[in-house]
RNA sequence: GGAGGGAUGGCUGAGUGGUUUAAAGCGACGGUCUUGAAAACCGUUGUGGGGCCUGUCCUCACCGGGGGUUCGAAUCCCUCUCCCUCCGCCA
């Protein structure tokens, strides 16, 4: 959510940050709804200024005829103040329809480009490919191995679902413990949320309203279910003022992620990149305003940092005006190298949102006592998509003989296997 | 699933239609006192919106959420949510 104050004090710069993302924001509108809400709302309390006095008088009458003569006086007030209230509702809501469609501000120093394919690849840390033989793709290999099974996950629930089995599910037991705690050494608190949450809770983290149609939900008991660890733990604090003292907060989790991904429909359908349900390890941080910049240079470093760990070759690249996201100011996508795929896979993007989804959860913080609020920066960054990873694993660690060794950071957790045969 | 009880400011807790303009206590902050501190005493103490005469200013809303009754609602009515107690069932 965009503060209205700076609509209202610089529509100008709000216009061509829009007009920066490829839309036509209805800032006009906004601003001549405005002007109707607050002469809507001086009208309405006005009238209430009155009747409130009158009604303390009535209460000090002691003459009954007096007192009965006033009343009739005041009947009809109440009458007009709800119609004007009522008005007034339905402009604000007019009102928050329009604001919460209004993607945040961006960053100055993102760069112009209108989709994915202006994005600008920052840096490649690695080899792009080392193989001595022809790799092949995951799905053959897991296939063979018998560690990935599609006809299992069709056959439960439809496609794009699968089933792991031995040591792939253990593999992918391996990364997710070994990702929290690496997060835990990096400063990160693991939480673990529920997967499910209300309407309200979604819309703090900015699912709502727009991304209605990617989102599973359950009807009869109004849940939905997270697509990201991003919404629950945007939320932990929602509608609370935190103590600057404690900050920076930052927080780790462990979720699964639904996605009902009918955008991409036909798309990325062989193999595990993109699933409707998949697991994903999430770093996040609440921060004062003037440190969120560093925190999103840290968040960046720590998601790197995971994919270096594991021997992957990765590049950073920092997305162009027309592909950031719309709760995000400024995001950094990191891609890792897949040989059997011949390609890059997006694991993690990370992301400062600003005050943007504080403004909409209502996340606030007080520099002292007695001090203001004021809403605190938020930031999220994917400690690694558990699919991709294990595609880049499984692709860059296969051997000739189609088996996969186990990188050296995971053995902890794969109880003495160190080649998936 | 059944029965009952609750939700008031940072916290505890009064308040059942008009001196409530939400009491009181605790905490926090400021001051007096003190070499310093404690104690004591005095004062301040929420959030959001709007206005202009930009002020120690005026005003509206907020007592779990929403709706209603009334000239007037923390208080009465309806409804939803959440919490607690007991019973049943249960991983």
């Amino acid at each position: 959510m965009l503060d209205l104050n700076l609509i209202r004090t610089q529509p100008d710069v709000v216009l061509a940050s829009m007009a920066r993302r490829g839309l036509d924001a209805p800032i006009d509108e906004v601003l001549s709804l405005d002007a109707r809400r607050r002469a809507l709302l001086t009208e309405a309390e006005q009238l209430k200024a009155a009747r409130n006095a009158v009604s303390k008088e009535i209460g000090k009458i002691k003459d009954a005829a007096e007192k009965q003569a006033k009343i009739a006086e005041q009947k009809g007030v109440g009458d007009k103040i709800a119609a004007l209230d009522e008005r007034l509702r339905q402009v604000d809501s007019e009102m928050f329809t329009l604001l919460s469609a209004l993607p945040n501000l961006l960053d100055a120093r993102v760069p112009d480009g209108k989709d994915d394919s202006e994005n600008v690849v920052l840096r490649t840390v690695g080899p792009v490919s080392t193989l001595p033989f022809e790799p092949k793709p995951h799905w053959e290999l897991g296939t063979a191995l018998g560690i990935i099974n599609f006809e299992e996950g069709v056959k439960l629930t439809g496609s794009r679902f699968y089933v792991l089995h031995g040591a792939g599910a253990r593999l992918q037991r391996a990364l997710i413990a070994w990702m929290l705690d690496l997060h835990i050494r990096q400063g990160y608190t693991e939480v673990y949320t529920p997967f499910m949450v209300k309407e309200e809770t979604m819309f703090g983290a900015g699912q709502l309203p727009k991304f209605r149609d990617n989102l599973y939900r359950d009807v009869e008991e109004d849940l939905w279910m997270v697509p990201t660890a991003e919404v629950p733990v945007t939320n932990l604090h929602r509608d609370e003022i935190l103590d600057a003292a404690d900050m920076s907060k930052l927080y780790t989790a462990y979720t699964p992620c639904f996605r009902r991904e009918k955008m991409a429909a036909g798309r990325d359908v062989r193999g595990i990149k993109r699933g409707h349900q998949f697991d994903k390890v999430e770093m996040y941080a609440f921060t004062l305003p003037e440190n969120s910049d560093a925190a999103l240079e840290k968040m960046r470093e720590d998601a790197e940092l995971t994919c270096a760990a594991l021997g992957l070759t990765y590049r950073v690249k920092q997305l162009c005006a027309g592909d950031v996201g719309f709760a995000a100011r400024t995001t950094y996508d990191i891609e890792v190298w897949a040989p059997g795929q011949q390609e890059w896979l997006e694991v993690s993007s990370v992301s400062n949102c600003g005050d943007f989804q504080a403004r909409r959860a209502n996340v606030r913080f007080r520099r002292e006592a007695g001090a203001r609020p004021e809403f605190a920066h938020t930031l999220n960054g994917s400690g690694l998509g558990l699919p991709r990873t294990m595609i880049a694993v499984m692709e860059n660690y296969q051997q000739a003989d189609g088996s996969i060794a186990v990188p050296k950071v995971l053995k902890p957790w794969m109880g003495g296997i160190e080649v998936i045969r």
